[in-house]
DNA sequence: CTGGGGATGGGGCCC
DNA sequence: CGGGCCCCATCCCCA
């Protein structure tokens, strides 16, 4: 990214296609003319401006991150990251005074790639370190590179499949909709397309990344509109006010637990960049207009590949085995959101690269994970609908595809066994007492005498086990289980629903 | 249109 | 660290 385009836009309540021209204004305040800037004149200065940084010229900003030292300019650092607006805004009535700051929450090289993209307009973002960036960049409340962060990582996870989740149950058996198929692979797909593109399923995820907003190829044209874009607003990844760290340990300051009370975010696809976009000029105390960047329109550019094209006819690898990837490159930053308790001693939590919840446990941060990465590793057999967790996908099962529940479900009455006769309704079962049956007729419902209740359900649940199991003994012993509950992947969804089998012979 | 209840999703935490 | 339980919030359907 440019930096002086940034810093222009971020004074000059461009439009997307004000690429490039500053409105100059005269002290009447009415726009006089248009003055076109060269472009050629921005790179030369931010150029000017990172040599100067590299030896060190003119450096009024020190830096610590882990011991070692960067030189920086604070006008630069103050114009990119709402962190150091905040900090430097505290001194700058000292002007002549060397602001100095230090880190211990994310590494050198991290805050390295961070430098270089403010000084360069590059962000060069690789799997892995776009995590430990993103949440570096969360850190220094830079909304721009948290967004680049969460595009990479939602291209490479398919995130923005999610919403489509239920729009592809339904496809039909000989694939894909139009227009879809950059979302979804099947396995046949995949393999064709492999043979189409000849390129590597891990490309996202292995190649250099870089980001600038030069361009406008590359909107972030989520889902959902400005109503769903306020939602999502509520989810800021910028630290909350309850989150404020403390800027010479970094350390976030004593108090309440950051714990976004709307950390629970819509399922929808429009997270990510929006979020990012869309965050609240007043976040930023000191910028009054810091939204503006990502407002333009950007261009993604993989290294070595052209952009959009790429991203489309790139298949990605299955959304479990990426999230497994990224769940084994989780930096050790997503760690050390070190809180303090009362007595002052600093509590491990693990913050989510994705929003501001944090928690205890490594796992429940794992867990939390699947609500922003979309993974859906256990299928129902039954009908095919897929849970973030077993022990939902058990509920269900017994739920809705066991009649376990022993209440009517027309009178709500209590009943048993044997009085709460099992009625089944295409793959949904529940249980009706002998009146409600009576009124209800069997005209076109299927009953289950009380022995041979769940018989068809039984075809995928194990009792003693509590959930579902293959009928299938022979595939059981071979595989050495008996459990039909696999964790899957997702890009398998589609011939997943094929071979769902059916509930009544 | 609204309220109630079921289904689902997610967090905390224990084992 | 995963499994599991409990609890609560939200969504969605239906009367």
């Amino acid at each position: 990214m440019d930096i002086l385009a940034e810093m222009r836009a971020k004074t000059s309540s461009q439009t997307p296609g004000d690429q490039g021209l500053v409105r100059q204004r005269i002290p009447g305040g009415s726009v006089s003319k248009t003055t076109e800037i060269s472009s050629c004149h921005q790179s030369r200065l931010l150029q000017q401006l990172d040599e100067q940084r590299r030896q060190e010229l003119f450096c009024d900003c020190s830096v610590m991150v882990e011991g070692k030292l960067f030189k920086a300019h604070r006008n630069v650092l103050f114009a990119s990251s709402g962190y150091f607006r905040m900090l430097l805004s505290h001194g700058a009535q000292d002007c002549g005074k060397v602001v100095s700051a230090s880190f211990e929450v994310f590494s050198p090289e991290t805050f390295t790639v961070i430098l270089d993209f403010v000084y360069s307009g590059h962000l060069d973002l690789t799997s892995h370190n776009v995590i430990e960036v993103m949440s570096a960049a969360s850190y220094l409340q830079m909304t721009d590179v948290i967004g680049y962060c969460k595009t990479f990582i939602k291209s490479s996870l398919d995130i923005s499949a999610k919403d489509d989740e239920d729009r592809y149950l339904s496809l039909s058996e000989n694939g894909l909709q139009a227009g879809s198929e950059s979302l979804l692979y099947t396995s046949d797909n995949v393999s064709s397309v492999l043979k189409n593109t000849n390129s590597s399923t891990s490309s996202h995820l292995s190649s250099s990344w870089r980001a600038c907003n030069s361009g406008t190829q590359q909107d972030y044209q989520q889902s959902g509109g400005s109503k769903e874009l306020k939602q999502e607003n509520s989810h800021s990844l910028v630290p909350s006010p309850t989150e404020v760290l403390d800027f010479k340990t970094g350390n976030p300051r004593p108090g309440r637990p950051p714990v976004d009370p709307d950390s629970r975010l819509r399922q929808h696809s429009a997270a990510s960049a929006d979020d990012a976009e869309a965050e609240s000029p007043n976040s930023f105390q000191y910028s009054p207009s810091s939204d503006g960047v990502l407002g333009g329109g950007k261009k993604m550019n993989w290294s070595g590949s052209s952009g959009t094209s790429e991203m489309k006819g790139t298949p990605s690898r299955p959304k479990a085995e990426k999230a497994d990837e990224l769940y084994a490159t989780l930096p050790t930053i997503v760690g050390v959101v070190g809180l303090f308790n009362k007595d002052e001693c600093p509590t491990m939590r693990f913050k989510c690269p994705f929003c501001t919840h944090t928690v205890k446990r490594k796992a429940d941060l794992k867990r939390h994970l699947r609500c922003h990465t979309g993974e859906r590793p256990y299928p129902c057999e039954a009908c095919g609908k897929r849970f973030t967790r077993l022990e939902h996908l058990r509920s269900h099962f017994q739920t809705i595809h066991q009649a376990r529940k022993l209440i009517c479900r027309k009178c709500k009455r209590q009943v048993t066994e044997l009085s709460g006769r099992v009625v089944c309704e295409g793959t949904r079962r529940y249980r009706l007492c002998h009146e409600c049956l009576m009124e209800a007729g069997c005209d076109n419902m299927v009953l289950d005498l009380p022995n041979t209740a769940g018989q068809s359900a039984a075809q995928y649940f194990d009792e003693d086990k509590g959930w579902p199991v293959t009928d299938d003994d022979d595939l059981a012993e071979d595989s050495g289980t008996d459990l039909i509950i696999q964790e899957v992947e997702d890009s398998e969804d589609e011939s997943e629903q094929k071979e769902v089998k059916p509930m009544m012979s």
